[in-house]
DNA sequence: TAACTCACG
DNA sequence: ACGTACGTGAGTTAA
């Protein structure tokens, strides 16, 4: 069991620090809500209360407590206590109210008493944590609290505004301060405080209080060496004549740690919030920011508990239920290679777990999956379809996927089902005792994730529904999960011999190149070493006068007419990569059907865009010509074709449409190239001239720029040019081009204010860093703000052409198939005698596949390889 | 396991 | 004054 954790907070400290780190610019330039109510201290602490709450698993609890007001007993006993404090600033106070506010939202216990102070009740609920075994955490500013320190209580003292912190413990303690952490008040006595207003004793300040300490441990020791002379001067005189006060600070220096407080310890625990609440008060308060940074993890769930999962050898007689969720037991980037451990089906009442063995003789499993009527909630209904079929199962009425619903509420969190169900608060880890010992396999696991696919169906599709997202799942997700699964399943083929031969060629050059950087180094050192490369051409040869940190092709590139080994290495690289990945790297992914069965991911990217791993397809070699012959091996040897469709300028075009940029569509319309016409406009080339090469180069960087979220500094590094020249460029650009300029800044300002931005089919990407003090974190945020609509629409624009491509194949009587899909391209497998009408055919679909302002083009070409189809 | 590097759109 | 292109997956080195 794992041990539980208090967390305590000094609320009073928080927010004056909460307030002042952001408060340096004066009360004009707060935070506030259009109204006018301040809000920075309660946005600051909210924003370090729930970086806390999402790291929290459910065994955590959480305190905070506050003072109630300035009159307390050590005031009582020492007028002169706290009165030389400033006056609270006025734009703080309300907001200790409305951190009150936030607290009760959140679900946060809190406590505040007249006559005590938040340290006393603080203290107290630590030291009763400390006693009944929680491992304690007080979050403050103030030193006082290092008296708490002990082997159970830690300290997080806030060094620096609310994120710069110094974590105290009895052996930091000593370090840093040189005595324990009982001592800070015999230290206190001495010293006194300024900011509480005690004076202590007078002439003893820092330096004097820690080496007395040091020396005779404890003030009454102090007191005594001063009497009895070992102490000498005036200050021991000081102590003697000024016992009485250095007590009382001493006295009030003391945190109560027995404070009678009308709950304990346990009542902290925190159980989560009502989202509701934490939503209202975010938008009570216009803490937009907040809103989208709310961590998934904090959502209070009617606890729901998986029933145990039961292992059995048939499912005759144990369902009769018409909808069933169902998980196969097989890690998701292995469903090729292997068969599934077991299967796992729940009616939400009881799961059951098959073995492999009993699943592919059981009669009344196969019946049940292959029965449509009977609906399947799953998770990865790909994985699914597929798994089934190597046991001889052909899975019918897969109705609802989870991986894919939790994929469009938040494309940021991963495809594992542990994450995706934590988006929903559920933990699907099997509880420990219902584990079982005898069972290798993850059944319970499985069973959970079978039993909350089925559970958590309605909810999901609900929450769909409310995000505007229901048709995004419906009728492109979903559906496309079998286009996928059938592409997979179909392969695309290699011939290895062939790869292997092609790779030969690749092989000697390495070698060449390897022993070609050794001679040139004059000694041995490993190519492949990005340490080692660096330290010889900068530090032994001292090329390029470190201008740049890496040995990266861009910075090569700079200096490779410094020194021959600088090509030479450049060359070993290319080669190398061709070896490990694209000869060494494929070969064992050839299956015994002579294909490759890439997977697709569905729910990876934060845009919507597909990925392909074991192995990557995506990613094959095109751009060097030498390196394209590795598609040379890509062919079929029953004479089918291979036939390639690629949008052309597809970013480009949706950009148009997406900004309504009359203009712009215009080219599309007309046919005209579009980065010589973008040269045409920046560079003021007249419409009789030819646009020279060069400049239509520098153009088609600047589309790319503002497709990736335009910064004048990155354009200049891609085209060779001062930033302020590519700046001149962009602003040129966003001239002729008004709409779009418009367009990209409005898309930034709405994904500030919601939280998220939108794709042409709906689908969101949230962004939680648009408000990041950090500015390198807040640009990148902007930047993806602007690709994420550009990109995104045009992968939903894939993937509903890919649905349509698949209805009209599936539906005729044609053999050509669908059998890879890279970002703005499609490839099939095609029949000779088909090739003709199905390209024109397919080619209509993918232009047609959405009806938009700007024309869409795809081209086709096609060869007995991949490489001839690409040629 | 993280950091580099490099292949693609 | 700061320090940047968007989105992926895979192989290698080196801690």
């Amino acid at each position: 069991m794992d041990k539980r954790k208090l967390i305590v907070i000094d609320g009073n400290s928080l927010l004056f620090r909460a307030y002042y780190a952001t408060a340096y610019g004066g009360p004009d330039t707060i935070m506030r809500t259009s109204k006018g109510v301040p809000t920075n201290a309660i946005f600051g602490f909210s924003n370090m209360l729930l970086k806390l709450l999402s790291s929290f698993e459910g065994n955590e609890s959480l305190f905070v407590g506050f003072d109630a007001d300035s009159h307390t007993f050590r005031k009582e006993e020492f007028e002169q206590y706290k009165a030389n404090r400033p006056p609270c600033p006025e734009d703080l106070i309300p907001q200790f109210a409305s951190s009150r506010e936030l607290l009760e939202s959140l679900n946060v216990k809190f406590y505040e008493e007249h006559g005590i102070e938040a340290d006393d009740i603080c203290g107290t609920i630590a030291k009763e944590g400390a006693e009944k075994g929680y491992e304690v955490k007080i979050y403050t500013s103030d030193k006082d609290y290092l008296q708490l320190v002990d082997d159970k209580i830690t300290v997080i003292l806030l060094k620096k505004g609310l994120s710069v912190v110094d974590e105290v413990t009895p052996s930091s303690m000593v370090e840093e301060f040189g005595f324990a952490p009982k001592q800070i008040i015999d230290f206190k006595g001495l010293r006194g405080d300024s900011s509480d207003n005690l004076p202590g004793i007078p002439g003893v300040g820092d330096k004097t209080a820690v080496k007395l300490i040091q020396e005779y441990g404890s003030f009454d020791e102090i007191v005594l060496a001063a009497k009895d002379g070992r102490i000498k001067g005036k200050i021991a005189q000081n102590i003697i004549d000024n016992e009485e006060l250095g007590r009382t600070c001493l006295r009030l220096a003391k945190i109560l740690i027995d404070a009678k407080l009308p709950f304990n310890v346990d009542d902290c625990l925190y159980t989560g919030c009502d989202f509701k609440k934490i939503s209202d008060f975010c938008h009570k308060y216009e803490l937009r920011q907040l809103l989208n940074r709310l961590p998934s993890n904090i959502k209070a769930e009617p606890k729901v508990k998986s029933p145990e999962t039961k292992t059995v050898s048939s499912l005759k007689d144990l369902i009769n239920s018409k909808r069933i969720g169902v998980s196969f037991d097989i890690d998701s980037s292995s469903y090729h290679d292997e068969d599934p451990h077991g299967i796992a089906i729940s009616d939400g009442r009881n799961n059951y777990y098959i073995h492999a063995e009993d699943a592919k003789i059981d009669e009344a499993l196969k019946a049940i999956l292959e029965d449509p009527c009977i609906e399947k909630d799953v998770f990865d209904g790909k994985k699914c379809l597929l798994s089934a079929k190597r046991l001889g199962i052909s899975i019918k009425g897969i109705a609802f996927d989870m991986m894919l619903a939790s994929y469009i509420l938040d494309s940021s969190v991963s495809d594992k089902p542990k994450d995706a169900f934590a988006l929903f608060g559920i933990d699907i880890t099997p509880k420990e005792e219902n584990i079982s010992l005898f069972d290798p396999s993850e059944s319970s696991l499985n069973g959970n994730i079978a039993y909350f696919s089925f559970s958590l169906r309605e909810k999901a599709l609900s929450k769909l529904k409310e995000e505007g997202s229901l048709k995004l799942y419906e009728e492109i997700e979903l559906p496309l999960m079998g286009v996928l699964a059938k592409m997979e399943s179909e392969g695309f083929p290699l011939h290895g011999d062939e790869l292997q031969k092609i790779g030969k060629d690749f092989y000697a050059k390495k070698d060449y190149f390897e022993r070609r950087c050794h001679e040139l180094a004059g000694r041995f050192f490993n190519v492949g070493s990005p340490k080692q490369v660096g330290e010889l051409l900068f530090d032994e040869l001292h090329l390029g006068k470190n201008k740049k940190k890496g040995t990266s092709v861009e910075v090569l590139k700079d200096i490779i007419d410094e020194h021959p080994i600088v090509e030479a290495i450049l060359q070993y690289r290319k080669y190398a990569k061709l070896c490990s990945t694209y000869i060494e790297g494929l070969l064992p992914h050839i299956k015994n059907d002579g294909c490759i069965h890439s997977v697709f991911h569905q729910a990876e990217t934060s845009t919507g865009r597909l990925s392909s791993s074991n192995p990557n397809l995506q990613n094959i070699s095109t751009r060097d010509e030498e390196s394209k012959a590795i598609r040379k091996a890509f062919h079929y040897d029953d004479g089918s074709l291979i036939l390639s469709l690629d949008y052309g300028q597809i970013e480009l075009r949706l950009l148009a449409a997406l900004a309504s940029c009359k203009p712009y569509i215009d080219v599309f319309a007309s046919n005209r190239d579009v980065h010589a016409e973008t040269a045409r406009k920046i560079f003021a080339i007249p419409d009789g001239e030819e646009v020279p090469h060069e400049r239509r180069r520098q153009a088609k960087a600047i589309n790319f720029a503002i497709i990736y979220g335009t910064s004048a500094y990155g354009l200049s590094e891609q085209i060779g040019c001062s930033p302020k020249e590519a700046g001149a460029m962009i602003a040129s650009f966003y001239e002729s081009y008004p709409e779009i300029s418009s367009y990209l800044s409005n898309i930034v300002s709405e994904a500030t204010k919601n939280g998220y931005c939108v794709t042409m089919f709906g689908r969101k990407r949230h962004l939680r860093d648009l408000s990041d003090p950090v500015y390198v974190k807040r640009e990148a945020a902007r930047r993806a703000a602007m690709n994420a609509p550009i990109q995104g629409s045009a992968a939903d624009l894939l993937k509903k052409a890919m649905i349509e491509v698949d209805r009209f194949l599936s539906s005729s009587s044609y053999k050509t198939k669908m059998v890879l899909t890279i970002h703005d391209e499609l490839l099939f497998k095609v029949p000779p005698e088909e090739i003709e009408e199905v390209s024109k055919k397919i080619r209509e679909i993918m232009e047609n596949a959405v009806s938009l302002p700007v024309k869409l083009v795809a081209e086709g070409s096609y060869g007995t390889s991949w490489f001839e189809a690409k040629e």
